[in-house]
DNA sequence: GGAATATAATTTAGATCCATACTATATGGT
DNA sequence: ACCATATAGTATGGATCTAAATTATATTCC
């Protein structure tokens, strides 16, 4: 009844037996797709238990980051949206909330009226410096158990297959 | 007027101009990081335009994928949110939407009538045979790019952060 | 100068996901 | 048997994200 080997599927069995149903699986590739795509989701949820303790998403501090780096200057929410790897969309609401809260202005471009250009206000600058020193600190304990050349090992295969991506389904 | 040097932020310059108003930012860790997020977010998208075309997600495929595994005998809401690492309510929404497109099907439990068993239909084994191989094949593919000892570390390393991503936060 | 085109931001509809609350059913202690 | 508690699935409301349509403004080409 108590039948409790519940696990995150599929592990390494799951593969093998399901290679000789569908026998283009690879078991070692499909390994690693699915151990980057479960690093990647643990990760993705530990910095949102972070941030959303300061009513952040990682979306939100993204931006934070990018308006707090090139201060008073200010960016096109388009210049955010490519910077981000969002949607115009995305960012039109992003943008929103982190107004609503009062971290942005949207300020009117003066000689292009369609244009916005997107300042961090001081308020805004107070909570990423609130933020980001201890998710810093986080991350650097995070990586430092694994060795240098673990580090420099991951970031050229990384490196490696980002690149190729683009050709994967072709 | 062409201010055409944007790019994912941050890049590596950026990271060191950071770290000097933040200086518990350590440049290569979140460096790894970055990319790691950037190679899942990238892996995502290519799996979700491919996904797309056959009116999946990668949460409906990796249902449709447990069901497969276990053809016939069927499994419960609440193993299928254990299995697939995502809350009982998502499930729900996943399984009404493989249920309307006929890919699966619910079937009360005869003992316990709070349970619901649900099934892979013959059109949901079918749909999962059209779609998998070339998936498979294409996952392959890619990590080929990589070598076979660069593909064992790359596990171990995985595995590593994986397993203390945990106690980052504490 | 005026029409076609391009561009910037936004709006809308829809999908995925979560946290929380809810309904129905089952179980255990007395 | 009864009542408190636990459990299974679902509903609700909200956030993030996308693709496509929309609005407003610039630019370009006769």
């Amino acid at each position: 009844m108590d039948n409790q080997q519940l696990h995150t599927f599929p592990n390494h069995q799951d593969l093998v037996d399901l290679q000789k149903r569908i026998p283009q699986l690879d078991v070692p590739s499909m390994e690693i797709i699915f151990i980057l795509l479960k690093t990647v989701g643990e990760l993705s949820n530990a910095f949102h238990t972070y941030l959303s303790d300061y009513g952040l998403s990682q979306g939100k501090m993204k931006i934070l980051l990018q308006l707090y780096k090139d201060s008073g200057k200010g960016l096109l929410p388009s210049e955010l949206a490519i910077c981000s790897g969002v949607t115009r969309g995305t960012i039109t609401g992003l943008i929103d909330g982190l107004e609503k809260d009062g971290y942005v202005e949207r300020i009117h471009h003066k000689n292009d009226r369609r244009m916005v250009m997107v300042k961090i206000t001081s308020l805004g600058a107070e909570l990423t410096e609130k933020v980001l020193p201890k998710h810093f600190l986080d991350v650097k304990k995070l990586i430092d158990h694994i060795s240098v050349p673990e580090q420099e090992s991951l970031m050229n295969i990384l490196r490696k297959l980002l690149a190729e991506i683009p050709t994967m389904h072709s």
